[in-house]
RNA sequence: GGGCAGAUUCCAGAGCGGUCAAAUGGGGCAGACUGUAAAUCUGCUGGUUAUACCUUCGAAGGUUCGAAUCCUUCUCUGCCCA
């Protein structure tokens, strides 16, 4: 067992902004396991990397001996978190939310140590809550304390709406924190509003306030916005191999710094050519999810795709003909059966007239041509998705 | 409850009777260049059996040869007053 002192730096290690560090070491010093807490909104079934970050700190705490709560707020998506939207969240509908709880609880034991995990669904209290208690919360808040808060006031400021429910979230979110006692709560930055609420409302029923432990956004690909699942800029922790490979070779070298640091906790060498860094950081990566033999697996046949293209040495998707045999009606099948994207006819028209299509490496540009397909032939549809003719 | 403003294609935001599938910007996609990077340049960005047709401008009706644009009612939002 490490001293508290030493867990502390590893604690510290990565964060953003921990508020109560010094109470922080103090509940360390006690050697009794502190209960850790993460709330999550079941809103979207997939964990990405995004979710990796905070999730990684968590099983630092296990790994130290520390209790792991793991809040599923399946009533507080029925509010929908306000946090960093501009709009009101759509609500989920109750089976959604299970659902969603479902998978997400499964994807997380992949990253947390399930024997050290206490997994609490928050609507086993709220559900419970008469009013007149709703009510009694409620007053021991401020809306001025609720005002504070960054994207409420710019909603306020640009004249769009502000629905009470949304205010309700931090201090539901809060109340949590008190129902399952804990000692710290971890979350995005973007959390530090809400789980303040929680250090807020502990204070008020004579608990000891849980330590604030903020760490970092993760950027999704585009480098800009937050890594979500609604963005489409997000890299799932159970994607395949390859893909996963894949997208991380085409984030950008800045990007690639900051997923460093925040996914493996180290700096890029910059003595090194920055695309092998960033194989390297796709591969290190890869084999946390999947294993080194994937890899490197994925690894080479990467290269074979993009660097060497050599098409012959990759592994394709294998593609038969299906009824339409013209060139639009190919790719448009292409897309639909091997990459599962649906494309509308206009839309692969203009992939076709724009060049992105090719046949044998023959650029084709007539979406009404019916070449002589054969078995073995490479279809590139575009940058990154190429089939071969079965 | 009263007054005012507003709801437009993914987003922001023009349009205010025909020349509107709808300016411009952002985003996205594709091409060139490249390291599937960045930057830059170019094109595209409702749908279809595609030089035409169909469905779109909060909803439903109406006026008109013709409506995103005018009228009526409704729904929703914001601001101000109470």
């Amino acid at each position: 067992m490490k001293s508290p002192a030493d867990q502390l730096s590893v604690l510290l290690r990565g964060t953003a902004r921990v508020l109560g560090e010094s109470e922080l070491l103090k509940k360390l010093e006690r050697g009794t396991p502190l209960r850790a807490k993460l709330g999550v909104d079941p809103t979207s079934p997939d964990l990405h990397l995004g979710h990796s970050v905070v999730l990684e700190k968590l099983r630092q705490f296990q790994e130290l001996g520390h209790q792991a709560v793991l809040i599923i707020g399946d009533f507080t998506a029925q509010i929908g978190d306000p946090t960093g939207r501009s709009k009101t969240r759509p609500p989920l509908s109750r089976d959604e939310i299970l659902a969603n709880a479902q998978t997400y609880t499964e994807q997380a034991f992949r990253i947390l140590d399930r024997e050290r995990t206490e997994v609490v669904f928050n609507g086993d209290w709220f559900n419970k809550m008469t009013f007149s208690e709703v009510i009694q919360l409620n007053a021991r808040v401020t809306m001025q304390q609720m005002l504070q808060r960054e994207d409420f006031k710019n909603r306020i400021a640009n004249d769009q709406e502000v629905r009470l429910h949304e205010i309700q979230y931090p201090i539901v979110q809060g109340w949590d924190s008190v129902v399952v006692r804990a000692d710290v709560e971890l979350g995005g930055t973007d959390q530090l509003f809400n789980i303040l609420v929680g250090r807020d409302l502990q204070k008020t029923e004579g608990m000891e306030p849980q330590v604030v432990m903020c760490l970092p956004i993760l950027e999704g690909l585009d480098g800009v916005q937050k890594m979500s699942k609604s963005l489409h800029n997000y890299v799932g922790i159970t994607e395949a191999p390859g893909e996963m490979f894949g997208k991380l070779m085409s984030v950008s070298d800045e990007l690639m710094a900051r997923y460093s640091v925040l996914l493996l906790g180290r700096e890029i060498d910059s003595a090194v050519h920055p695309m092998e860094s960033k194989k390297q950081l796709a591969a290190a990566l890869v084999t946390r999810y999947h294993s080194a033999q994937e890899a490197a697996a994925a690894r080479e046949n990467w290269e074979a795709m993009f660097s060497r293209k050599d098409l012959d040495a990759v592994e394709l998707p294998e593609f038969s003909i299906g009824t339409r045999r013209d060139l639009a009606g190919v790719v448009a099948e292409a897309y639909e059966r091997a990459f599962s994207e649906s494309k509308s006819g206009s839309d692969v028209r203009r992939l076709i007239q724009q060049g992105s299509v090719q046949l044998d490496g023959e650029k084709l540009t007539d979406p009404k041509a019916e070449p002589a397909w054969t078995a073995g032939q490479v279809l590139k549809l575009d940058k990154k998705r190429s089939v071969r003719i079965a």
